[in-house]
RNA sequence: GGCCCGUUCGUCUAUCGGUUAGGACACCAGGUUUUCAACCUGGUAAGAGGGGUUCGACUCCCCUACGGGCUGCCA
């Protein structure tokens, strides 16, 4: 038998896309892409409290900028209620579920009373073997009759066995009194009629994975092959929260780090390929398996991800960092690119993608070619142009008028006027960074003169000669 | 409280009973160097603790410690 794979990424929308998530529907995509299978999105939103428009918004643009398309229209679990109250009342007519007319208030003081007293706080309901011709005519949940003997068995790809003993198991509540399905019960109905076979999700769900077993059971489905992939944590070893910092994935792109960087490192937490650290998203579809899963949580390293991040820059084509820069600087609420700096950007990516980390770093480095003239020099760069500099770069101009504009050329005529001047090119370079760019940190001198051209430089050296007010703060 | 999962350098990890326990990031030292970065060379650094099983355990079993998850008419 040959049957596809399909897989799906769940989110619930009641918040953005965290780190977690994304490398949860990561790994999805990676295990379905790579098998030739399907990867669905389903947004359970059967919570009608706390499910927003605007986070099921934010994460499909935070899949979007991951790179992770779905295949299919998005499934909204709520749309699906019908379905999961026929489920239910299936259940009922099968005796596999019963109708539950305890209330929530008394179940709360069950509870109160079974902590109170250290006892399990396991709610057993008076009416799972009650005679339908005693109910009364009051709301009521339908719950699910669950085994009270023997185990229930998870066949986990990622943890291994797993076994439940079935008095550990309450009658979950799959259907609620206003007749809305339960998460426990939507998520099975949905995820079989969606045909999924592989089940990868946050390992906070291999309990759930026990009791949603018995409504596959119950319903006589096949189980899906489950994945439960251990949490990640902040850098601290803690569960993640807000004050880790950046947490929505939508956050990173902000940061600056490029969307094939952050899969890269993202796939490698929590799985590994022999020693294989930086790879390209076609082979972490080839190499990706769920046995090359670890089962201890992992800690974000921010440090690694830039690693990661500065390689993939370095490996991209300047059109695709193009592309995506576009993307960053829309992402950062900042001016778009002008054409003109567009192309500027172009001719000078070569010898910035080598330099950068993260788009945040490249756009300051890119600063000499994005800016025109005057220059707005930053204090450091006013500080390097004393006044023999000056000189030195007036001086110089006349050299670079007939100059063939090549590199070899460029620096012997720097290094000329700087012997003529009894100094050299390591002094004379701080200068000249400060006359093109304005800046202290920049490409090399000579990328910037290659890539301003020749009418360009000589008119920066000029404008930096003249001589200005000295700073007075 | 009950149930479940986990624990190799600071971090991510390799190892699937026999290795000088390997790699990457970070860090340290040196080299290269016009800034930042990149790059080159070398280095520090790990099997939570205790019991077993075995000729031999990081690898298998048990206990403890620590961390995490679940225990909702949340997902």
């Amino acid at each position: 038998m040959n049957c596809p794979v399909v897989t799906r990424f769940a989110p619930s929308p009641t918040g953005y896309l965290h780190i977690g998530g994304g490398r949860t529907a990561l790994f999805n995509w990676l295990y379905a892409r790579g098998r030739g299978g399907r990867f669905l999105l389903r947004i359970e939103d059967t919570d009608r409290e706390r499910s927003t428009p605007e986070a099921t918004a934010a994460i499909l643009r935070g899949l979007t900028w991951l790179g992770l398309d779905w295949d299919g229209e998005v499934v909204s679990q709520f749309a699906r209620k019908d379905r999961h109250a026929e489920v239910a009342h299936d259940m009922l007519a099968r005796g596999a579920a019963y109708k539950c007319f305890c209330t929530q208030a008394e179940i709360e003081a069950f509870r109160a009373v079974a902590e109170a007293e250290k006892r399990s706080t396991l709610f057993r309901s008076p009416w799972r073997d009650a005679d339908p011709g005693t109910h009364p005519d009051l709301a009521y949940v339908i719950r699910m009759k669950a085994p009270r003997d023997g185990h229930t068995v998870i066949e986990d790809a990622v943890q291994g066995t797993v076994r439940f003993r079935n008095d550990q198991l309450d009658d979950m509540v799959c259907l609620r009194s206003d007749g809305t399905p339960t998460y426990m019960l939507a998520v099975v109905v949905d995820d079989h009629d969606m045909s999924v076979t592989h089940v990868i999700r946050g390992d906070d769900h291999l309990n759930n994975a026990a009791r949603q077993t018995m409504v596959y059971q119950a319903m006589g489905w096949p189980v899906p092959v489950w994945a439960h992939l251990p949490l990640i944590h902040g850098p601290d070893g803690k569960k993640l929260s807000k004050r880790h910092g950046a947490l929505g994935i939508e956050e990173y792109q902000a940061l600056g780090y490029p969307a094939s960087g952050m899969r890269n490192y993202l796939s490698r937490l929590g799985w590994s390929h022999g020693n294989d650290e930086y790879f390209t998203s076609e082979q972490a579809m080839a190499w990706f398996d769920l046995d090359g899963i670890g089962r201890a949580p992992a800690r974000l390293d921010f440090k690694k991800l830039e690693s990661v991040c500065g390689q993939h820059i370095a490996a991209a084509t300047d059109a695709a960092l193009l592309h995506e820069l576009v993307g960053f600087l829309a992402a950062t609420g900042r001016e778009p690119l002008t054409a003109a700096q567009a192309d500027g950007l172009s001719r000078a990516m070569y010898c910035l993608k080598d330099r950068a980390k993260t788009f945040a770093e490249l756009i300051e480095k890119a600063y000499f070619v994005l800016q025109s003239r005057p220059l707005d020099r930053d204090r450091n760069a006013q500080s390097a142009l004393d006044p023999a500099s000056r000189g030195i770069l007036r001086d110089l101009t006349p050299h670079l008028h007939n100059a063939i504009w090549q590199r070899q050329t460029l620096e012997a005529a720097v290094a000329e006027t700087a012997a003529r001047h009894g100094t050299n090119l390591g002094k004379l370079a701080q200068p000249l960074r400060a006359a093109l760019a304005g800046r202290a940190v920049s490409p090399s001198v000579f990328d910037m003169m290659l890539v301003l051209g020749r009418e360009e430089t000589i008119a920066r050296l000029l404008d930096a000669a003249k001589p200005t007010e000295e700073p007075t703060g």
